[in-house]
DNA sequence: TAGGCAACCTGAAGCTACTATAGAGTCAAC
DNA sequence: GTTGACTCTATAGTAGCTTCAGGTTGCCTA
């Protein structure tokens, strides 16, 4: 099959299979005598994978590990399960980070629930005078 | 006072605070003989508002839109509270998609617990079998 | 056989919010 | 007068694509 197919079948642009190509994350298939590229099942797998992957977030260092992993000759799969277990914290950290913002969010919001002038607005004026605090280090990918 | 002060007082790096100037979020400041930036109290509170919305992780085009609303000479603030509001949805949106990403994560990390070959790793087959399902539309800039 | 059109090709730029680097200039202290 | 901290501009890099420009291939129809 030719790239449009592939992209049609996984789910995802022909710009977005060229770059995961050039990414590595794809191997690159062969070519036509017109130079077009021609896929088979085996990239059909890959892709599916490297897409579900990324609808999990899983950003592409870990799905390089992943892939690294599940094409070697390892015996056990401990290491996939480090990897996942390793991005199932950056999910649970993520979403503390953001329910916390969310209360402070919310604090501010009812701050001021009545049309009022500008100057008098409680938001501006919580968001000018809350304290800066030394932003905590990250640990994971998900923005 | 001079970049460097500014930006220890704002919790920021020099470089944030150059880069502010330069996306108009903070306006340029006057220069010394020397061509060195100069900041006044009017700076310090612009730079903290900034901080602090971004510390709420709202994006450049939102905290354009309230230090626009924070500078027009409105009369009433509704305009602030949607701004507010559309961002705490933002937020919302987010969280939800990160809580239901985890349950498909622990789903998948359950069919791995023993130690077995590569090959049978639960994980990897669930991520090749996975079903691809076209993306919602995401109405949020939260990675 | 020619023309048209969709799908393909490469390479480069754009997006967000910074961070990092290079190479040069400024300034206060010793 | 020289050291060293600070500042300046300009450029490139980060993640994971998306978009664009400009050109080629291949199939269908007239």
């Amino acid at each position: 099959m030719k790239i449009g197919e592939l992209a049609q079948v996984a789910q995802c642009t022909v710009e977005t299979v060229r770059y995961y190509e050039k990414e590595g994350l794809l191997s690159a298939p062969a070519r036509t005598a017109g130079n077009f590229r021609v896929y088979g099942p085996a990239h059909v797998e890959r892709l599916r994978l490297i897409r579900n992957c990324r609808a999990l977030d899983m950003s592409h260092a870990e799905i390089h590990s992943l892939l690294a992993l599940a094409d070697g000759p390892a015996d056990d799969c401990s290491a996939v399960n480090a990897v996942f277990d390793q991005h199932i914290a950056h999910v649970d950290e993520r979403i503390r980070e953001l329910a916390q913002l969310k209360l402070q969010l919310v604090a501010l919001r009812e701050r001021c629930g009545a049309e009022q002038a500008v100057d008098a607005c409680g938001i501006l004026q919580g968001l000018a005078a809350m304290e800066l605090e030394a932003k905590p280090e990250r640990h994971t990918h998900l923005g």
